[in-house]
DNA sequence: TGGATGACCTTAA
DNA sequence: ATTAAGGCCATCC
């Protein structure tokens, strides 16, 4: 498994329930500014066998980015129930849900 | 204009 | 048949 794929997972594992991360952002933290692409791969195919919250990643725009309306609903009522105020929009208030990562630092406003 | 962003498609083991 | 890895390019702001 490429590092930079496990360091995805890692991310991905690590996004605490009630906030959300974007694809650049995870790609970035994995070492890879531009591979937002590989972790839309991963979500799409690791993540069921990796049993990852995929459904705590959403694209830049703060939307979700799932084109099937099954698993978009699905991702859409997960977030809802982990307390994330997605829109009728579908649009997420990344500067209150997007997660920085722990390494960032403890920069809590209130929120979960 | 330009730079970032993306839930894909293909190949290999 | 399944699982994993890699990248270019159209689209939007």
């Amino acid at each position: 498994m490429a590092p930079f794929t496990e360091k995805v997972i890692e991310i991905i594992r690590q996004i605490p329930a009630g906030k959300v991360m974007t694809y650049g952002q995870i790609a970035a933290l994995a070492g890879s500014p531009r591979a937002a692409r590989q972790v839309v791969r991963i979500l799409h195919s690791m993540s069921r066998k990796h049993r990852l919250p995929w459904h705590r990643v959403v694209n830049a725009k703060g939307e979700i980015a799932i084109q099937d309306d099954e698993s978009f609903h699905e991702q859409l009522l997960a977030l809802e129930a982990e307390g994330v105020h997605v829109g009728l929009h579908t649009r997420i208030d990344l500067d209150k849900f997007q997660w920085h990562g722990e390494e960032f630092g403890e920069g809590e406003h209130g929120g979960i």
